[in-house]
DNA sequence: GCAAAAGTGTTACCCTTACACCCATGT
DNA sequence: ACATGGGTGTAAGGGTAACACTTTTGC
């Protein structure tokens, strides 16, 4: 906010930018993480992968701008997702056709069970993280906002309690545990897991049910707990 | 980035937005953590004290402009300063003259010996962050900014090495420890601070000289280790 | 009964914490 | 000598990791 300019208050004056939001957005399913990417129909970069995203509005913020995308291209309901600002993006060259500033935001959501169906027409899936194509070969500068998410998604998932984001309403401490797994591609010794969640305050909230889902012996069931905080390490 | 517009690309079909960054300036002078900030002498928020920034140019990268406003506003030389993205400001009304999106960053800069005179007119001073005033007195959203800048540094404090951006190109392990006894404004045990941080690789190294200028028995001098990496915990 | 998964107990080990103690300088 | 801060030794306690063991279901 300088103080270079003292009478009028042109907008034309200052240099015009566009604003867009573009979104990570991370879900696990069959065992691994996912990331929804789009296939774009039109230039520049047709055909290639791309984040989803688009413009924000000129009377809109940006997390209810990157909300409304999320909402858009992937119909999940906002309850019961992680959505968090990622980082900015603005190299001059980044956008071809203007000089494009572009919030990321990053998701972390349960598996969405209903198949991606963007509204805007091109093709939407769910790719394993471990089988994007090279980064580079991702629309724009995407690889690097993608390759960011992840960073920033595998360092929260260390402190903090967000691991259940990823999970259904109701989950069991093995299906947690798979997350963990699934993000690190690690093991993980299930009986010291299932013992630190729930020595920790506010991870989860036992249910009272049990499921046989994952067949052996009744397992409780547990919601996300009150605290999206900080918590000691877990794993790794 | 949608779809939606297939044909020509005419930016003044898009929403325009100014850009700028804003900058969370800390350092430690005196025993106190203290922020950068500047008296606007300029409408909207004439008089009030607000955090240095400016326009990003149309042809500038977005770290390149903070940097260009770090050295207008403080003189700092870069290879000595900590700075990094912090997050973005976008409400539609954080500004009243138009919409602007800030993009904010947080350095962490070595005591700035040179009294700090920005390039840009207003008054520029280093307060001590327990004494800034109530924080939604400062201009535009710049309160929220550095409540959150601060929340960064604190956190980035307890897991990397970055302490020892704030300190002088040599430094005594005393000196790093008074750091962290500012920034939280308790105090660390000495003997046991000595020890991790020597042990705690690439977080300093010795430089094989001495000093007295802490009075006592003379002490290791010490420069920033090559580790700008995690690491455990270190106090609290 | 047997396989499979849930959950508990136990122990060795490591890291932190607290603090006693020694070291090297200035005055 | 003595005050002051620099630096090392050490032992108690808490948390983690490894793994033996028990529980409860489906088939």
């Amino acid at each position: 906010m300088p103080s270079e300019t003292p009478a009028a208050y042109d907008p034309s004056a200052y240099p015009p930018f566009a604003v867009t939001v573009d979104l990570v957005v991370l879900t696990i399913r069959a065992g691994a993480l996912r990331v929804l990417l789009v296939r774009r129909a039109t230039e520049p970069f047709a055909g290639r992968l791309a984040l989803p995203g688009g413009f924000v509005q000129i009377d809109e913020d940006l997390l209810p701008a990157a909300r409304r995308e999320l909402a858009e291209e992937t119909g999940v309901r906002l309850g019961r997702a992680h959505l968090e600002q990622l980082g900015t993006y603005g190299h001059p060259d980044r956008d071809p056709r203007m000089r494009v500033v572009s919030v990321a935001y990053l998701a972390l959501v349960p598996d969405l069970a209903q198949p991606v169906a963007g509204t805007d027409a091109a093709e939407a899936d769910l790719v394993p993280v471990a089988a994007v194509e090279p980064l580079d070969r991702l629309a724009f500068d995407h690889g690097r906002i993608l390759a960011d998410g992840l960073e920033r998604a595998r360092a929260k998932l260390t402190y903090t309690t967000l691991a259940t984001t990823f999970c259904p309403p109701e989950f069991t401490v093995t299906e947690l545990r798979a997350v963990y797994e699934a993000v690190w591609g690690t093991t993980v010794d299930p009986r010291n897991f299932h013992r630190k969640v729930l020595a920790s305050d506010g991870f989860v909230e036992p249910t009272g049910e049990t499921t046989t889902r994952g067949g052996g012996r009744p397992a409780q069931l547990h919601r996300q707990g009150s605290a999206e905080q900080l918590h000691p390490p877990l794993t790794r």
